[in-house]
DNA sequence: ACGTTTAGAGAACTAGACGTTCTCTAAACT
DNA sequence: AGTTTAGAGAACGTCTAGTTCTCTAAACGT
């Protein structure tokens, strides 16, 4: 009879399941993220570098672009706050920099990524789409209504359009450029876009003596 | 000995070259995109559409992008002119409804694809991102300068940002909306945005009694 | 403590697309 | 007519996506 090490074969060690399972395969797909693009992210890649097999991730996800969708959900812990600083100028900027600073970093590359996925594939993903319009929008609206609230803006000029028009510039960039979104840019689009549509501070630019 | 029939194999159909060879491998694309969409695109598939041979397809293209990409500049013959009906209003419209034109037919999901493509290997396409991007900027900068000299703004007011709102919304709603880009939107987009912006005819909506 | 059920590791396998290369031959050129 | 160029068709090697198999550790019962 061999020793006990004799019965253990390579598939013997500690084996992770459930949740710290889950993890690691997140961990696993940031890190092929990082190293070489959302491009170089497979199935194979991902489960190799967890320690896990194919047959786990695809008993947990249907696919790659679901896989990385979930995982860049994990990686953005909790739902987006509203911020209320009592000027509709602040609080514009500080939801776009809270987008921006998602964006430059590796969510953003996975977000890119998955974009492209829905581009190329329709049927894949309504989600993806869901998620990257839906929050900075929600969120707008509503420190745009405390704005109104405040009386620091005429209700009547709030359109879905002129609400739109400052994230679409964001995602415009996000998308089309490869450079981070800096805050010279986020400036800009709040004081020369946002406040003049909604009719706030006509252009009356702090820093200009 | 066989008659003359027996020396002519498969191969023996008429064979085209250059233009014409060209023309054809177009015209398999488009059915290709229109049968199954983007994704259905296959250099095998097009290929045997076109009843020509892979290699003469990597001869001329070295991939699916360089090719559809080509196929688009094609389909879409010639520069962009810029309108010039005297008004800023008119201009605008003309220009936003040569894009939707464009984008809610066969090239505009060439160019989702493409776009997809470049978001998930950024190392494609620089040229996507040009095209894309260059042709409504630079004729939207041109009728603002002609409404400058005309009067009809403040040139002081136009900057990049107020200059790109437009088109952004545009885009926006192309990426992420599967519906076409109908004409009541673009309408929405120069009432409610563009003119705003630049300061013309403040609030006045055409049709309101 | 023991037995049953669940779920993970690892590997083999199929299928489809990419991109390359080969031979044979029609078209274009001189 | 003879030469060169370029296209058709097919075979090939590679990569990745998914699937499925066996074996076994972990979780959960009694």
């Amino acid at each position: 009879m061999p020793d006990e090490a004799a019965g253990r074969d390579h598939r013997t060690l500690p084996r992770r399941r459930g949740a710290a399972l889950n993890s690691a395969i997140f961990e696993a797909v940031w890190a092929e993220i990082a190293e070489h693009g959302y491009a170089a992210v497979t199935m194979d890649g991902v489960a190799g570098r967890a320690r896990a097999s194919k047959a786990s991730l695809y008993r947990r996800w249907p696919g790659r672009a679901a896989l990385v969708l979930e995982a860049a959900y994990d990686a953005m812990h909790g739902p987006e706050s509203v911020p209320d600083t009592g000027s509709l100028r602040e609080d514009a900027l500080a939801v776009l920099r809270h987008a921006a600073r998602q964006l430059n970093g590796p969510v953003g590359q996975a977000l890119r990524g998955l974009l492209g996925e829905t581009l190329q594939n329709p049927s894949v993903a309504a989600e993806v789409r869901e998620y990257t319009r839906g929050n900075v929008g929600r969120v707008m609206h509503a420190i745009i209504e405390q704005a109104a609230a405040r009386g620091e803006c005429d209700p009547a000029l709030v359109t879905d359009r002129k609400v739109e028009a400052g994230p679409a510039l964001l995602r415009q960039r996000f998308i089309f450029s490869a450079l981070p979104l800096d805050d010279d840019y986020l400036v800009q689009v709040v004081d020369e876009v946002m406040l003049p549509l909604l009719g706030v501070c006509p252009d009356v630019v702090a820093g200009d003596p």
